[in-house]
DNA sequence: AGCTATTGATAAAC
DNA sequence: TGTTTATCAATAGCT
């Protein structure tokens, strides 16, 4: 992140004369697209190795911050299903279910319902095109930074929604001016998160 | 991981000299033991980025592999929920919950609840331990590397193991050898995986 | 909350 | 599937 992105033929290339004992075998981990992966083969190593990665995170957070998680993903085609939990997952599931404080009352659940009416895709593209905005943003500086934000405030908003009607939309936006002050007050004893509002939180909802 | 360790006072230390726009705000990030996080705010802060970085990465790994996860976060004393879930968390939980095969019969599930049993600090440190000494191992070349694990191969199962007597000990070991064929032949449609198992998999059951 | 220097994760190639 | 390499991405310690 804070290295400056070389175009590839300025890039150095590191020589690969040295093929005695080290054939320069690779160029190493490349940027990706956030993309379904369509070559099987790579999709499924990705699906191994970021399944692996997750499930670490997941054991170093229960233990750096006394936390309790549990993690259930099912594979391409539902054929497979692997699972973490600190302690079991069935007892954080159990937890889960019961805290959960009457789901369809709330504007919370709202945003939530909203949330998953929307395509896993849309949003995450959402998502990207907002952490890039952003990204590009901080490098402006502080004062640029807000006067560009001021003026793209919308465009994320009215431009790649497509799901969504104007009526949703309002009522999205609502939602998530409403979520944004239950997340400062802090005064609830949870906190629930849906898909993508994890992000929208850190994102969108700072920029209300 | 695939840079040599220098000792601090041999490091090249940038030159603090150019105080005049950069003055060396930190010295970055710096290498933290997986053990309890006690500073309470520095608790908070590490809980906060690292949970939503294994959102971002399950997003990913959703969008990438055609993927469905579910994160459930519990934070310290339960008194906050986080969750993740594409498509909703309770659709996914109803989905493990129903393939979850006869929890209470096969050795995996006799592995599952051993790994239960043992305080998930102690099974982490076998985790560390093991993932240290297999680095280790590997730099040291294939061919000593298969002495060094001979001679070694008992010292963290007899040392550290403090909650599990040897009868415990042995019926582990018999369902982590089983848990092998078992991922080995995959045979079944699911494969289920509770804590440590993730790593365990990766690097304890390849010694064996 | 922002920043930066490091550590850590991982796409590619084998 | 497992290893190695080179790069990209996450984040610990400060402010």
């Amino acid at each position: 992140m804070n290295r400056i992105n070389i175009p590839y033929p300025l890039r150095e290339k590191r020589t690969p004369l040295p093929k005695l004992r080290m054939p320069r075998k690779s160029e190493g981990r490349q940027r990706i697209e956030i993309v379904r992966i369509t070559k099987q083969s790579n999709l499924s190593v990705a699906f191994s190795k970021r399944r692996f990665g997750i499930f670490k995170k997941a054991s170093e957070l229960c233990t750096l911050c006394a936390a309790q998680v549990a993690i259930i993903v099912f594979s391409q085609n539902q054929k497979k299903v692997y699972s973490f939990g600190s302690p079991s997952v069935e007892a954080i599931i159990n937890c889960f279910l019961e805290q959960s404080p009457d789901p369809s009352s709330s504007r919370t659940s709202q945003f939530m319902d909203l949330l998953r009416n929307a395509s896993i895709q849309e949003l995450h593209t959402r998502l990207t095109n907002m952490l890039a905005q952003l990204q590009s943003e901080k490098k402006a500086g502080k004062e640029l930074q807000k006067i560009r934000k001021e003026s793209q405030r919308n465009y994320w908003w009215d431009k790649p929604i497509k799901d969504l009607g104007l009526a949703n939309l309002e009522q999205l936006k609502m939602a998530m001016l409403e979520m944004k002050e239950f997340a400062q007050k802090q005064v609830e004893g949870h906190m629930v998160e849906a898909f993508g509002s994890t992000c929208v939180r850190g994102t969108d909802l700072s920029m209300m």
